[in-house]
RNA sequence: GGUCGGAUGGCCGAGAGGCGAGGCAAGGGACUGCAAAUCCCUCUACACGGGUUCAAAUCCCGUUCCGACCUCCA
């Protein structure tokens, strides 16, 4: 256990992921889109050195916040409270934002994980689990009657977050709320006892109530990889205390290491601060698709930043990828057409450099200019960088048929320029441009494509 | 209070002892009836104070400022 770089693992040529996906009460903003897309990322690139990889991403549709700590105005459950708000049954809350979830990664070019097992269907093996733990001496029935994990019975808690058990006091950060349940202030919760919730509850040999925030991982993550994995992925905030917390569950579990490598992404902000609600700079996807801009010139804009870097996302940045896609997309098709892939030793070497995609997108750009390159060398050399990237860049620029109204308007607008009446001419081309063309006027005439 | 990062041009951002990455914006030019798009050209930098070294944005010491995590979170 490091904080530092080091090789990916494998076990006959198979790498095993598991990566902590949404909390299916609203919808993901970029922010989040983030992290699903690092685990993205790390799965092309090791498929592309040729390794299999296998992927789960979770979906927590069990809300997990219950009363654990209190910031003022104590929101509860997250899922309930959404529940709550908007009168609509718990599940199909978190039914509807799943669905989103899975277009706003399609939309991203996320290639899809192998499985996205759901909290809410693995309840039968999660109180097995917890059951295991305490038998293991590794948890305990508290005097509320809801089950503890205990801190101190993981010897190396805090190999993840650099966090000590005993300076781990409560209060530094909000005021310490004494749950009275449990035995020590760093244990936490496996299963929690329904109290007076009705929904959302499962019956368990402790009554009725609701698993902890951190066995879902652990649970899923051992059951559908076989008890081990190479990465497990999150975003920062995860690393303590979800990760640190899920670590001590599963090792106790398996009796092992049970994963290899750690990754965590940094943060996203926008415009310079953390995206909030309270801040009103919570953005998502489809807020970039409504600015007539490419889905995957966010996918572009993250992959010019280090993902272990906190990155300033904005929309000049984002309309930048956008021009910048749309040059390459237009290159491509310039360049020639077909599907060859030529290796390229420099974009293998950056992203398999702890995944340097500023560097492989730099690399792009030089070939691009490279004169000593043939038009088609670069365009296999795109399309090979692009397995990872997920550009799209092979798709052309043109991809829409022209309606008539557009074609007799352009008609319209040769006959007015070739009559040298350019106020008529500026007028059509105004509208022309609000249609979604893009009128240039060269020495062969008028020529159009879509914005 | 603890732990860990960071400070690079108008802006965003790589680089980690010696050749000023790149992008955006800006200015100039080509193209155009005029534009837009595109292409070409130009401009500019390493928070501060010491030190090490032939040579420091890069290493060391100190200072200032910013951020993350420290039981909600991607």
């Amino acid at each position: 256990m490091s904080r530092s770089v080091k090789e990916i693992t494998q076990t006959d040529g198979l790498v095993t992921m598991y990566c902590c996906g949404p909390t299916v009460y609203r919808d993901a903003h970029v922010g989040n889109l983030r992290t699903f897309l690092l685990a993205d990322l790390i799965a092309r690139t090791i498929a592309l050195t040729g390794l299999e990889v296998q992927l789960i991403q979770n979906i927590t549709d069990v809300g997990h916040m219950a009363d654990d700590f209190q910031e003022d105005g104590a929101e509860g459950d997250k899922m309930l409270a959404e529940s709550k708000r908007t009168n609509i049954d718990p599940f199909e809350i978190a039914r509807r934002y799943e669905e989103r979830f899975h277009q706003d990664l399609a939309r991203l070019n996320v290639i899809p994980a192998d499985l996205y097992p759901k909290a809410s269907e693995n309840m039968t093996e999660m109180i097995a689990a917890i059951e295991e733990l305490i038998a293991n001496k590794s948890a305990y029935v508290g005097s509320d009657g809801s089950v503890y994990f205990d801190a101190a019975s993981c010897a190396s808690y805090g190999a993840i977050s650099g966090n000590k058990l005993d300076s781990l006091k409560p209060g530094h950060r909000y005021e310490y709320v004494d749950e009275g349940g449990k035995r020590f202030h760093a244990d936490w919760a496996l299963w929690k006892v329904a109290g007076g919730r009705t929904q959302m509850i499962w019956d368990s040999p402790w009554g009725p109530g609701f698993p902890g925030w951190h066995i879902e991982c652990s649970v899923m993550s051992i059951n559908l990889l076989q008890a081990h994995a190479n990465v497990h992925i999150g975003g920062i905030d995860l690393r303590f205390p979800h990760h640190e917390n899920e670590r001590a569950q599963s090792n106790a579990l398996t009796k092992q290491e049970t994963v290899d490598t750690w990754v965590h992404g940094e943060h996203l902000l926008f415009e310079g601060r953390k995206m909030s609600k309270s801040a009103g700079n919570v953005v998502l996807l489809q807020d970039v698709i409504d600015r007539g801009l490419d889905p995957l010139s966010l996918r572009f804009s993250l992959l010019e930043n280090r993902y272990r870097s906190q990155m300033d996302l904005s929309w000049a940045s984002l309309e930048a990828a956008h021009a910048t896609l749309r040059r390459w997309r237009t290159a491509m098709t310039e360049w020639g057409n077909g599907d060859d892939v030529k290796f390229d030793q420099e974009v293998i070497y950056a992203l398999t450099n702890d995944l340097d995609t500023p560097r492989a997108m730099q690399r792009l750009r030089t070939v691009e200019k490279d004169s000593t390159l043939g038009a088609l060398d670069k365009r296999a050399i795109f399309l090979f960088a692009d397995q990872v990237l997920g550009l799209d860049l092979a798709r052309p620029a043109i991809q829409k048929a022209l309606p008539a109204e557009i074609a007799a308007l352009l008609a319209e607008r040769a006959q007015a320029r070739a009559d040298k009446n350019w106020p008529t001419s500026d007028l059509l081309r105004a509208q022309l441009e609000e249609a979604g063309l893009e009128i240039s006027d060269g020495p062969t005439g008028q020529s159009w494509s879509w914005k």
